[in-house]
DNA sequence: ACTGGCTCCTGAGGGC
DNA sequence: TGCCCTCAGGAGCCAG
């Protein structure tokens, strides 16, 4: 599964060989998304120059000549890969963005990512608007922030993953940067003193910063977009480990449902 | 305004 | 060996 941190490596990836260079076509085999591609959409991107490839959460915004945009979600299982434009394609194959002598192509299999475009400040698109700070940001989880979490009494782990609150952290992360934290998954926002909520504030950072530093590869599905797997591996505290031992107390790791999300926490380390 | 539950989808993995 | 069931996950949507 491709989290924030995957996305940035791809987008990183991907910059050098997309902007600059003109799109000379979409080609759409399966449009069946989470949101269907939209038909006119290869008509209105065709012959336009990809100017900045940047990211926002989780999504890849392509931000076209004349205002422009396409923004990319890769759900759960989303591949972008560098391909020859027009080359072999395999079931689950849903789109590719051809330049001239290369094209981005999308492998989905469970269908949960996207397509879509627009024009204007793709900011204001609904998908968008409300999305919270961007966690990797240098000013990300200061005194406001903390005041935030803290007038939410939803579970901390819900409000971290919400979106709103901090943007493209997901289930993993969230355990983890709770994990990092010391606090209690179930732990209402409101309940979480400004102190705990600067240093889970640094925490999230903290974790997203390392994954981004190993290359992102740290999850079953994801490839870099030349289809390697990535050899990396990151060292998980809680994500997973149900039934074994904290690595900081030796209690064993436990995993509870919060909000249908599976959670898992050290019951001695988080409080 | 919030919160929590449901939903989309397919493949992997466990149990029998 | 093979079938069936459950689970995994992002995030929109909706009901309470």
């Amino acid at each position: 599964m491709p989290e924030l941190p995957e996305v940035e490596t791809i987008r990183r990836a991907l910059e050098p060989h997309l902007v600059g260079h003109r799109i000379c076509s979409l080609a759409v085999w399966q449009p069946r998304l989470r949101y269907p591609v939209p038909p006119d959409l290869a008509g209105s991107v065709s012959g336009l120059h990809i100017t900045a490839l940047a990211r926002r959460a989780k999504y890849l915004i392509f931000h076209l000549e004349g205002g422009t945009w396409l923004l990319v979600h890769l759900g759960m299982s989303g591949r972008l890969s560098l391909v020859e434009p027009g080359s072999g394609r395999t079931l689950h194959d849903h789109w590719e963005i051809r330049l001239s002598h290369q094209a981005v192509r999308l492998h989905d299999p469970r269908r949960f990512g996207f397509l879509l475009g627009g024009h204007g400040p793709p900011g204001l698109h609904p998908l968008l608007a409300d999305l919270g700070p961007e966690p990797l940001e240098p000013d990300f989880g200061g005194p406001e922030w903390a005041q935030a979490l803290r007038a939410r009494a939803a579970p901390v782990k819900s409000l971290l993953i919400d979106g709103r609150l901090v943007a493209g952290v997901g289930n993993i992360y969230a355990s983890e940067a709770l994990f990092r934290a010391g606090i209690n998954p179930r732990r209402p926002g409101r309940r979480i003193g400004t102190a705990r909520a600067l240093i889970l504030g640094t925490a999230i950072r903290t974790v997203l910063e390392e994954a981004l530093a190993e290359g992102g590869s740290t999850l079953r599905d994801y490839r870099h977009i030349n289809g390697d797997p990535g050899g990396f591996r990151v060292h998980w505290q809680v994500y997973g480990r149900a039934g074994e031992a904290c690595r900081a107390c030796g209690e064993t790791i436990r995993r509870i449902r919060i909000g249908q999300r599976s959670t898992f926490f050290c019951p001695c380390c988080q409080r």
